[in-house]
RNA sequence: GGGCGGGUAGCUCAGUCGGUAGAGCAACGGCCUUACAAGCCGUGGGUCGCAGGUUCGAGCCCUGUCCCGCCCACCA
């Protein structure tokens, strides 16, 4: 490098490698930033010079794929142009790794099963579980505070590999803030949760009808249902009138519920039915009398319009079970079979308990779909008729297509079972809730409404209770009388200043551990948190809530939430309903949903469907952390984006293409001048409206407009014309130092705009040649803590005398270069001779800048001619001779 | 069943206030040109899903409709 006062510091253009190392400039800076720590969260600096994102923790439970690098790229090239803008950034990473992506993980890798009331041992080693030993021996058993130090073990080893991961594609992320939802702080915020929630009166627990899956036994939300297509069948069955000759028939889909059945319904404008109503039904097989009562709910139109109600078949039967006050006969078990029961005894009533209990016989200990087999069977059989002389089944069992709620980690349809759950109250919320959504911008701005209707169907309170073993305990304990049986409805909340605890290793405040499950004791509750429970705390566990108060406030309500849109019921609803229900707030400004990666099927890329293409580490060897980048910032957020690696190309081309210009721009020896040329004034006039452009683009979070007007202007306004214009007279061909220097001022100037306007998206390229000259220059050693371009850029460049002389010099070397084009020469050929014909207005505003065209065209003789004959701005080439092709050498 | 988003060149996508349809890629033709052949110059390519309506004028506004994707819905 060279410098003096006279001349533009410049780089030796030779020295440099012919092409750009991408792998190692990613190395190479990554380590820069770390070690600048220009990435760090300043605490000094005030709230509103501070730009607080709420990062999603991705699950620490497989690979990162393409879908990740997308939208975490959205979030990084936010945070980019922010930290240019001068603001302080707080860009935090956790991981997700509380949950049951991560049990199993940790089941299988060291062989384990947790058993929450084993005592906890504090000196377990264990090495991870070879093949052999999976298959031979038994799982050990160990206590749930065991089991989340394997976790911790486990997951440790992923979260380095997705740490060099994010850090490759460039992600600007505070270090210094990485959390775990399963780390002690994150515990000890969701018990702090749980606390300030009880204590504010929003808690309660029961013993309920709740959604239950049979496979993973444990309770499920609302939030994690999902419908699934099933085919069904109405199965028409007869039922009979206690002391009556009448009958009716019911269609149901569930004949197996046939022995829980509770009631019967229809609607009660319903002429077919009304004068059941009031009288008792007699079930077939089982022969229990049940009500008959009319219901709003019942649709005259479904099925034979009467219905049997069953404890439970679905939610609306538990609305009936409330309402009637109507038996509870709970024949499906927590593990989804049918439980042993006795008719004729207690809540079990029969006419015919004999029959009733024969027929019960071939149900009880099946699942749910053998028993449904089985009934069918008694159900042809008249034996067991309720009324009538043929058998209970009318005809055959009708196909239908049904939709039926499942979990959605789960393979079998969700029960309804009683089981006592913690809820949090949300039905009170939701005109709240629903004036908190409105208060948050939501990017684009449609996403809202997927909030306003999840929020306006909410239909249940939500379930934060787990029968799980590895997630954050519940700080509950319960006092057991005499007799040992725990008394639930005196919960023992833990001490805020305990935590976190775990209720099955730590006794309660003001009883010893000996008291554990004893008589006049305490039990502790098993149960753990709904993950969601957890990382609806995020923004508050990346302020350290209750923890730090000052930090809190500096930190609290965050900015953005970057998310995607499937959770916006889960993950959104629930941290505002908890910045709500803890503080009377909202937790974020902005809500910044990035789309999906969809293959060429428009299928949402994931690994269970097997239709990932390259795994991230391929994407970035063979196109670039920028390269990704660039298709990533292509996409509109909110917008799904087609996995296709002609645009990955693309960006990488880009790359290459600002490291040759940057090499050229920088490498360019004139004497330092201001930019004084007209040409050169109306490029600079064009850079501060593209300059404008980008920045209100940003302003709205639409990074992709951005960066494509800085593209389009990259390659149209800067490579393809205004250098090509400009390069003679840098040269010095022509001109004098004044005229030389204003086109290296320019081509500099431009060169140093674009490369910040591109920043926030490549990374790497753009500090790289930063580094080359600028850095020095300006007293910014990274360009990515160098301001964001404003009009001050261009300040000191008045402006062109003709706005449009710049798209005339360019169409002007267009009409002279299709002229090369069509005689088959290349446009380096020397023009020996030109005559180029405009009208009289036209030629005399080329005037201006016709040394340029002519120096870029190579001309030798050139003539500028009018010719009323066109149109204003065109151009025709009347004359033309090209020099002989060179020999070769 | 309700709602949201999308449908524009072979592909991926822009399209501002309603004012003569755009870019890149691909295709085709030419060019080794003192930054860059990982490049450059040029050429062709459209019933804007379909049908109506409003308007002097519609890719854009209104109505209906078809297709794709997604979200939601008490599953008898």
């Amino acid at each position: 490098m060279s410098q003096d006062d006279e001349t533009f510091s410049t780089i030796d253009f030779a020295a440099l490698p012919k092409h750009f190392d991408s792998k190692a400039a990613e190395e190479k800076w990554d380590a820069a930033w770390q070690e600048r720590g220009i990435y760090h969260y300043d605490p000094s600096r005030p709230r509103e010079e501070t730009f607080v994102v709420d990062t999603p923790p991705p699950t620490v439970s497989g690979a990162l794929h393409v879908g990740h690098l997308f939208s975490y790229t959205h979030t990084d090239v936010l945070v980019r142009q922010r930290r240019m803008r001068g603001q302080n950034i707080f860009y935090p990473m956790g991981w997700d790794d509380n949950g049951l992506p991560t049990e199993r993980r940790v089941q299988n890798y060291f062989h384990v099963r947790c058993e929450p009331h084993v005592p906890y041992e504090p000196d377990l080693a264990l090495e991870p579980a070879s093949a052999k030993k999976r298959k031979k021996e038994r799982p050990r058993v160990v206590s749930r505070r065991n089991f989340i130090e394997l976790c911790q073990q486990v997951t440790q080893e992923d979260e380095q590999a997705f740490m060099a991961l994010w850090r490759r594609l460039g992600l600007s992320v505070d270090w210094r803030q990485e959390y775990a939802t399963i780390d002690e702080r994150s515990r000890h915020l969701a018990q702090l949760s749980f606390l300030d929630l009880f204590d504010k009166g929003h808690l309660y627990s029961n013993e309920a009808p709740t959604m239950w899956d049979v496979d993973f036994q444990t309770a499920v939300a609302q939030a994690e249902v999902e419908d699934r297509p099933k085919k069904g069948a109405f199965h028409d069955i007869r039922f009979g009138v206690k002391g009556s000759e009448r009958s009716f028939v019911i269609s149901t889909t569930r004949p197996e519920l046939l022995p829980a059945c509770v009631g019967v319904t229809a609607h009660p404008d319903d002429e077919r039915y009304q004068d059941l109503f009031g009288q008792q039904a007699i079930t077939p097989l089982f022969h229990a009398p049940v009500p008959i009562f009319p219901s709003e709910l019942a649709d005259k139109e479904k099925g034979t319009g009467i219905l049997m109600v069953c404890t439970f078949g679905d939610q609306t039967d538990v609305t009936w079970w409330r309402e009637q006050n109507l038996a509870l006969r709970q024949v499906i078990g927590r593990d989804g079979r049918l439980v042993p029961v006795t008719f004729g005894e207690g809540v079990w009533e029969s006419e015919k308990p004999e029959l009733a209990n024969r027929c019960y016989a071939e149900l009880a200990g099946k699942r749910v779909g053998g028993a449904r087999q089985a009934i069918v069977e008694l159900l042809r059989d008249p034996e067991g008729r309720a009324a009538g002389d043929d058998a209970p089944l009318q005809g055959e069992p009708e196909p239908t297509d049904q939709a039926v709620k499942h979990y959605e980690k789960g393979d079998r349809p969700l029960e309804f079972i009683t089981t006592r759950q913690w809820f949090v109250r949300l039905m009170d919320q939701k005109d709240a809730l629903l004036e908190r959504g409105a208060q948050i911008q939501w990017h684009p701005g449609f996403m809202h409404q997927r909030y306003q209707i999840w929020t306006e169907n909410l239909g249940l309170d939500w379930c934060i209770s787990r029968q799980r073993y590895f997630g954050v305990p519940l700080p509950v304990w319960y006092p057991t009388d005499a007799d040992g049986v725990p008394d639930y409805e005196r919960p023992i909340v833990a001490a805020s200043g305990a935590l976190p605890v775990d209720p099955m290793s730590d006794p309660p405040p003001g009883f010893e551990e000996g008291q554990r499950d004893q008589p006049n004791g305490f039990t502790g509750d098993p149960d753990v948190f709904d993950t969601w429970f957890t990382s609806s705390l995020t923004p508050e566990i990346g302020s350290h809530w209750w923890l730090d108060e000052a930090r809190h406030a500096r930190l609290f309500p965050a900015d953005i939430r970057p998310q995607s849109h499937e959770i916006i019921r889960t993950w959104a609803f629930y941290t505002i309903a908890k910045a709500h229900l803890h503080e009377d707030t909202i937790p974020w400004k902005h809500v910044v949903i990035s789309g999906w990666v969809v293959d060429p099927q428009r299928k949402k890329i994931s690994k269970s469907k097997g239709n990932v293409k390259g795994s991230p580490p391929e994407l970035l060897d063979s196109y670039s952390a920028d390269g990704v980048r660039y298709w990533a910032a292509g996409a509109r957020l909110g917008t799904d984006t087609a996995f296709d690696e002609k645009v990955f190309k693309i960006g990488k081309r880009l790359v290459t293409k600002l490291y040759n210009a940057g090499k050229f721009v920088l490498s360019q020896q004139a004497p330092r001048a201001p930019i004084s040329n007209e040409l050169d004034r109306a490029f600079v006039a064009k850079l501060a409206e593209l300059t404008r452009e980008a920045s209100a683009a940003f302003d709205e979070f639409e990074f992709a407009k951005a960066m494509m007007a800085t593209e389009q202007f990259f390659w149209a306004s800067f490579t393809d014309t205004f250098l090509e214009l400009t390069k003679a007279r840098a040269r010095g061909d022509f001109g004098g130092p004044a005229d030389q220097g204003s086109a290296v001022a320019a081509l500099r100037l431009g060169l140093n705009v674009l490369l910040r306007l591109f920043a926030p998206v490549l990374p790497y390229i753009t500090e790289e040649v930063w580094s080359w000259v600028f850095a020095e220059e300006t007293g910014q050693p990274s360009i990515h803590a160098a301001p964001w371009p404003t009009e001050a850029d261009f300040a000191d460049v008045t402006a062109p005398d003709d706005p449009g002389s710049f798209e005339l010099a360019v169409e002007a070397l267009a009409t002279i270069n299709k002229a090369k084009s069509d005689a088959g020469v290349s446009v380096g050929r020397v023009t020996e001779h030109l005559v180029l014909g405009a009208n009289a207005a036209t030629k005399d505003r080329l005037a201006p800048v016709w040394e340029d065209v002519a120096g870029a065209a190579r001309c030798q003789d050139e003539h500028l001619e009018a010719n009323d004959g066109l149109e204003d701005g065109a151009f025709e080439v009347r004359e033309a001779r090209f020099a002989e092709k060179p020999e070769k050498k």
